[in-house]
DNA sequence: AGCACGCCGACT
DNA sequence: GTCGGCGTGCTC
């Protein structure tokens, strides 16, 4: 028993009788072979351990990827009432935390981490080391959120601490001090309110009253109404005694469903969490979540991890939104958590927009939610109405030429300023759409490499995007033409013109620097970049879309599907088409996203994008995931990992490159640097195989000492 | 990732 | 003999 050697018994559990009375005997000899017979575990000698469950399983917080497993230590008697599952510990990690068992020296460095669980038995065959220290009482990883969790990290093949990082905020024993308020009693259930519009809108709600998790995809109708039928869905949950979470894409959305859940709920039944809170307060309002003094959760995606008890209802809304993916690796999607979150903690789900997304579709589609939308008589009622110019058409008016604006635009912005405000919305300048011929549409390629163009800030002509040469001399290789379609005029500059051409009226900007949140119902011009639309107290009078080309002309896969989803986000603010509501966008009419604009019918163009994403096995229908990295290693890692037999590899292909001085963006390599990319393809369901096999050779590539690690990315945004 | 162990050559 | 190079492998 005590001799170094003497059990060979491997997998052999010991008898729990054996355990009883020596308290060393749960230790495991070491099976390492050792010359010398090495001296008992000193550090256990006389110490005494907790009396039940002295194996803390503990997760190890930051590391290598290959470190990405539970760790067993003891638990001392003295710690045993504080070391609960779920609080924050410190660790002996590594060699030197031998030494210090064996007595040898101090040693090994601390690490911080979780207890996941206590159990009776260690799975590990050898001597275990003591928990060092419990940092906080506070059972911050509770089972539901390190489930969550674990399937994330799963999912994306990225590691757990990595997850963790995103799901938990840093400590501050400050706060932790602090006590949380009482939980308010259940409010009285709200009615259906706006809800009503929707045939199966009040039978969600019943559902969610019920107990029950209904899953729907909502269409929602433009206007203002959609954060107060949020709050009221969260309040019906919150009445049932059930949590509600609801994801927004941005601050300014989170603050309009904050603002509508107080006027619903009161103060004190719900927390708005963002992440620019500050450290302390998140902390604060995090914490309040997770000891169950407030039940509802508004926030950005910060909030998608959020604790809730008795979760019962998770929304998201505006999914299309690229802000709901996390900027932390792995990169998890806030729509991707929530559904993870609503299958394994029993809410219903809720998706909610303007606009439809692939993967909205998708879901209908499978019949993993159903579509909750008004009928077609009440969306034309409700919609503004929408026309058309070509972007060929030339403006005859001279005012309309001055500002850029076709003469249908400047009719009916001249006419709508009678009324009331008018939105302009202009593509953000720097947003680099693919290049093209004027004369035949052709994509404008490098002479030398066939890399595509991009159009240098300013006037500074025109480059490679692959391999950065000039080119001066473009000229389209289809049709000998010279010149490209005319670049993005910003906001800036189109608020200029508009001046120009309507002196008597206020022109206000509003894009990615200063954000309007409200204008008033008095006449004006509202410029603003897509994404940054101030709401208008009464609706705006019109909208103007300007430049539709440029959203279209995007390489991605999901350009159609963003351009409609932003004309819709602008087009939803404008008032209905019965009180004199329009809507002129300037792009090619026959285009389909146009098309479904003038329709307002966001799911069926989704389903038809759905449908060609089957045909051509692009996701959601099929799985990806891009590797990406200096050319060499992408090509050893490729080699190395064991894929699964289905997967298909696309590429590797040259990566853009980042212009100097310009932000770098998803799909382009690091400045000065020449990356590779290859996609992975698998059929659908087999997405969980492949993030496994991506990972497992992730981390044999981190172990070893050649090459350097490459990006993972499991649904990469920004193909095409 | 650290860090120790270990198996090789050059040295006081 | 023993000091120290860094090539493997383990860390509960």
């Amino acid at each position: 028993m005590s001799s170094e050697n003497g059990r060979s018994g491997a997998g052999e559990p010991p008898e729990a009788a054996e355990r009883g009375g020596e308290q060393l005997a749960f230790i495991r000899e070491t099976v390492r072979k050792a010359k010398v017979p090495r001296a008992k575990p000193r550090t256990w000698r006389g110490a005494a351990l907790a009396g039940s469950l002295p194996v803390a399983r503990v997760l190890v917080d930051k590391g290598p990827v290959h470190l990405d497993q539970l760790w067993e230590y003891a638990v001392p008697a003295e710690l045993d009432a504080a070391a609960q599952p779920g609080t924050r510990v410190r660790v002996r990690f590594g060699a030197g935390a031998r030494n210090v068992r064996e007595g040898r020296r101090e040693g090994g460095g601390l690490l911080d981490g979780y207890i996941v669980e206590r159990v009776a038995e260690a799975e590990y065959r050898g001597p275990l080391a003591a928990l060092a220290q419990v940092l906080s009482p506070e059972p911050v990883l509770t089972p539901a959120l390190y489930e969550l969790c674990r399937s994330v990290a799963d999912r994306y093949a990225g590691s757990l601490a990595d997850v963790l990082q995103l799901a938990v905020p840093p400590r501050h024993a400050r706060i932790e001090a602090e006590p949380s308020p009482e939980p308010l009693s259940p409010p009285a259930r709200p009615g259906p309110g706006t809800w009503s519009r929707y045939p199966t809108g009040p039978a969600f709600l019943d559902a969610v009253s019920r107990g029950d998790s209904p899953r729907a995809v909502w269409t929602a109708l433009p206007g203002p109404h959609w954060p107060q039928e949020l709050a009221r869905a969260a309040g019906t949950a919150l009445a049932a005694e059930r949590g509600a979470l609801l994801v927004l894409p941005d601050g300014r959305a989170a603050a309009r469903v904050d603002a509508e859940l107080t006027a619903l709920l009161g103060e004190g039944r719900h927390v708005l969490l963002t992440a620019d809170l500050g450290p302390e307060e998140r902390y604060r309002r995090w914490l309040a979540v997770s000891r169950g003094s407030v039940r509802v959760v508004v926030g950005t995606r910060a909030a998608m991890f959020a604790p809730v008890r008795a979760l019962g209802l998770v929304a998201i809304w505006d999914d299309g939104d690229g802000s709901h993916s996390a900027q932390n690796a792995p990169h998890p999607h806030a729509r991707e958590v929530l559904m993870s979150r609503a299958a394994h903690e029993k809410a219903a789900f809720l998706l909610g927009g303007f606009g439809c997304t692939v993967e909205a579709a998708q879901l209908v589609n499978t019949g993993w939610a159903l579509p909750l939308a008004a009928d077609r008589d009440r969306v034309r009622a409700t919609a503004p109405m929408i026309r058309t110019v070509g972007d060929g058409d030339e403006a005859r008016d001279e005012a309309a030429r001055a500002a850029r604006l076709p003469t249908l635009a400047w009719q009916t912005a001249r006419e709508a300023l009678k009324h009331g405000p008018v939105l302009v919305q202009v593509p953000r300048r720097g947003y680099v759409p693919r290049l093209a011929c004027e004369r035949c549409r052709e994509p404008a390629r490098c002479t030398t490499c066939v890399g595509p163009l991009e159009a240098l800030e300013g006037d500074g002509g025109l480059r490679c995007g692959w391999c950065g040469r000039g080119q001066p001399e473009w000229h389209c290789a289809e049709c000998g033409g010279r010149r490209l379609r005319a670049r993005i005029v910003g906001a800036g500059r189109t608020a200029e013109e508009l001046g120009r051409a309507f002196p008597s009226v206020p022109v206000r900007t509003s894009g990615r620097d200063h954000i309007l949140d409200r204008v008033p119902d008095r006449p004006a011009l509202i410029v603003s970049t897509p994404g940054a639309e101030p709401v208008a107290e009464g609706g705006y009078a019109a909208a103007l879309l300007l430049d539709g080309w440029a959203l279209l002309g995007f390489p991605d896969l999901r350009a159609d599907e963003e351009a409609l989803r932003r004309w819709l986000d602008a087009a939803a603010l404008v008032r209905s088409q019965a009180e004199g509501g329009t809507v002129v966008i300037v792009a090619e009419p026959t285009l389909r996203p146009v098309q479904a604009l003038v329709r307002w019918d966001p799911a069926g163009h989704a389903v038809r994008e759905l449908a060609d994403r089957a045909e051509l096995g692009f996701p959601p229908v099929s799985r990806m995931a891009a590797v990406s990295g200096p050319p060499e290693a992408v090509a050893q890692f490729l080699a190395a990992a064991e894929l699964p037999a289905d997967a298909e590899v696309l590429g590797p292909v040259p990566m853009s490159v980042t212009a100097p001085g310009r932000p770098r963006r998803p799909g382009e390599a690091p400045p000065g640097e020449r990356w590779d990319r290859a996609l992975l393809r698998v059929r659908p369901g087999r997405g969980g195989a492949l993030a496994s096999a991506l990972k497992t050779a992730q981390a044999a590539r981190l172990a070893g000492r050649d090459g350097e690690p490459v990006s993972l990315r499991i649904d990469p945004l920004n193909i095409g």
